[in-house]
DNA sequence: ATTGGAATGTCAACAAAGCTGACATATTAT
DNA sequence: ATAATATGTCAGCTTTGTTGACATTCCAAT
């Protein structure tokens, strides 16, 4: 509503350009996930075991439940994923002090030390991305990426690092 | 080099907000996915479907090899994707004019007809987002996806649409 | 105190979509 | 002629997702 309509500013949103970007979603997450899929299939890893390492790091403690609706897939998807990184000593299940229904999830030594290789490598790429596009690019791409979330999920976002999941 | 060091500049790089960019893809490319993955599930088609459709659209009479490149999976893995889309009547395949041993594909009207439901629903959540974020966050979103990528995906990106791929 | 619901775990079966390896068939290039 | 290329296909395996069913454990409410 009440955007200038010259033809400069309305062509970022023809279809052209939407289809560019979505082109460049798809090419840049490949890019996103490659080192770290790198690492991990030299182990009997995966993608999904990388996704519960990285959040588990990030909100120490979380519940198996809170990991779901992160993660947003089946707790049977889940448990698979978990089992074997507990079975491997990576992961840490604690039964919850208020409530012992609850698992508490939080990463070993070694699963601190593989946590850090992968976000190692994939940090490293993001933060060239960032270094060759800018400040202010770095600002409009974290400004899209938000507006293309799931409301549900854009609250789980802000919500990752806080101090009550 | 030569960045200007400020506390202000250089925080971008840093490991916070670096990690809450990749989670920011992460849950993005989720929103960016749900639509099409919807539509998708009614029918016995797949994301992969989708990624043959899309490319197909976009550079019509490719050859197999040229979307095996884009896409970056093996061949039997295309092949299974690509006989279902044949087989529908959505994908037509052509022996090639000048090589005889390449098939040149294309969408026929059915497949056309599912790929504008497909894309409809994509960009419009794109262009919802891109809207919302403004054309400057747009352009930066632009920048920091290319300089995610793999130099030879990078290349490939910028030959779709192009007369000769 | 019992009952109902929530959180978790586990078993089984299945599907999508990736992979490797092997092999066949045209076709083109050397 | 021979080698390389483009494609297709078969078989088998892996990862990661799905449903459905069922057990356990615990909290909370009647």
């Amino acid at each position: 509503m009440g955007e200038p309509q010259t033809d400069d500013v309305s062509h970022y949103l023809s279809d052209e350009q939407v289809r560019q970007g979505i082109e460049a979603m798809f090419f840049a997450y490949r890019g996103f996930t490659r080192d770290p899929d790198r690492i991990l299939e030299t182990m009997a890893y995966g993608r999904a075991h990388h996704r519960a390492i990285h959040f588990i790091a990030r909100s120490p403690s979380t519940t198996v439940n809170n990991l779901l609706g992160i993660l947003g897939v089946t707790k049977q998807s889940l448990n698979r994923v978990l089992r074997t990184l507990i079975a491997d000593g990576l992961v840490e299940s604690r039964v919850g002090q208020s409530d012992k229904r609850e698992r508490h999830l939080r990463l070993t030594e070694a699963g601190a030390k593989l946590e850090r290789q992968l976000s190692d490598a994939q940090r490293a790429r993001m933060r060239d991305a960032y270094r060759a596009a800018g400040p202010e690019a770095v600002a409009g791409f974290r400004t899209v990426l938000e507006a293309m979330m799931e409301a549900d999920l854009r609250r789980k976002y802000h919500a990752i690092g806080e101090q009550d999941p």
